[in-house]
DNA sequence: CGTGGAATTGACACCCGTCAATGACTGTGG
DNA sequence: CCACAGTCATTGACGGGTGTCAATTCCACG
């Protein structure tokens, strides 16, 4: 049951001669994605073997054990990223933004299903001819090494959380996650608009849709956020909420 | 307060002129690490900036957040890497064995801290020259990326354990896990042998020593494992087991 | 064979999950 | 512009799994 996936739609804009420049070269998270500072010759070569893609909400684009065939860069919107458990149990290991990198494979198959959460576009490119693009120039290769580092960096702060942290806590180091990573592609910071539902949330940091909603409602009774319709936080003591979030 | 380890005790056996290798050529654990593959060249030129150092059990040699200026390989023995809250709340996010890399930094410095489990044995880069060596040889590079790909793929294996797994599930999968990772390194896979406490055991799975403790009683009752001592554990149904981790 | 830390076991409390009902948005059509 | 429906979020009551605290028992080591 791979790619049950009705709303994909490839918007196949390959470069094509009389452009005045190319996919790379003018995408508008290249600055946030592995492309940041590699010279022209390289964006080119990669721009040949660019896919661009728009996915409406809720499409499921790569199954968890599918083989790994292409490898993606997210240029708008909010993708998710979860693992399944046979019984329906979900835990989402990831949400992914304008300049994120996904497609990790083991042993040739994806080791998570992603599926956007909002509307989506993203860069497609063949594992194969991206690896043999590593080969050619290695800056890329670093590129991804050091995006691997500091996903591994932040999966690890992940776990501290699903392991050690409180419902109270998992909700505060959350928004405060958001909030930077937001602020980091140039959206706003402080009027935090969710992207995502209570249920992704719960499914983020190991919880209930419940308790997501009873923790915000207490943080909101606490004057440490306030909320202004369901998708807008604001925080208004940012610093109660980074002591709740490291829990002291 | 960093370095609080009195028990550190380097072997600095650098290479030196007349051996008939390097300490890299030799290395036990070569065929395991991110120096599998690499070219004798290579070998020599990693060799030259290579220190082994043997630890004691319960050192402490690497804490979070001190500046990054070595990067680790294990050869022999158990290091468990961890995170801390402020309250003393521990999250180890991974034991680390022979062949495996560690040192990861975000904006220079360790992101977690490291302490051996067990007696170690391991050699220290000086980031600075092995990041050299990268640019020299990207075949290394390329090792070290396949290798931080695999460590992501653990890391979010163990978000689904510690966010949607019950203590019974994540002790069938740690054992399993366990296992699998002996196996590989050529030590016994089913009566496994613990490296680690009950209460590592328990800051790995996001538990409490007693849950742990319960957990594995239960499994014993249940004849899906038979335990020898404090430390051997022998999988008598590794298919119950498995179904066990699987959660169906 | 004795000693001390580790592991197990027990009693109890509490946080969070479950199930169910109510309330609040969003978008659609009258 | 409003009414309505459908979905999502919130709130409540309750139970269970796991944490906490304490007492044993076990085991590795001298």
């Amino acid at each position: 049951m791979s790619s049950q996936n009705a709303s994909l739609a490839p918007h196949s804009r390959s470069p094509h001669p009389g452009d005045s420049g190319n996919i790379c070269r003018d995408c508008a998270a290249r600055l946030l994605s592995i492309c940041d500072g590699q010279p022209e010759a390289q964006l080119d070569r990669l721009a040949a073997i660019t896919t661009t893609l728009s996915l409406s909400p809720h499409a499921t684009f790569l199954n968890e054990g599918d083989p790994a065939a292409h490898m993606f860069n997210v240029t708008s919107g909010t993708v998710k990223t979860y693992k399944l458990m046979p019984d329906g149990r979900r835990q989402i290991v990831g949400f992914l933004m304008a300049g994120d990198f996904l497609g990790l494979a083991l042993n040739g198959a994806y080791a998570y299903s992603a599926e956007t959460v909002t509307p989506v576009s993203l860069c497609r490119f063949p594992r194969k001819q991206l690896e043999l693009l590593f080969d050619e120039f290695p800056t890329l290769e670093r590129k991804l090494r050091e995006r691997a580092s500091n996903e591994l960096a932040a999966a690890q702060d992940l776990m501290l959380l699903l392991g050690r942290k409180t419902a109270r806590e998992r909700l505060a180091t959350f928004l405060l996650l958001l909030s930077r990573r937001l602020a980091r592609i140039g959206l706003p910071a402080n009027p935090i608009t969710l992207p995502m539902s209570r249920a992704e949330i719960a499914d983020y940091l190991g919880l209930t849709t419940e308790t997501v909603s009873r923790a915000l409602t207490q943080l909101k009774q606490d004057g440490i956020v306030s909320l202004h319709g369901n998708t807008a936080v604001q925080i208004e003591h940012p610093d109660q909420l980074l002591h709740l979030a490291e829990g002291d």
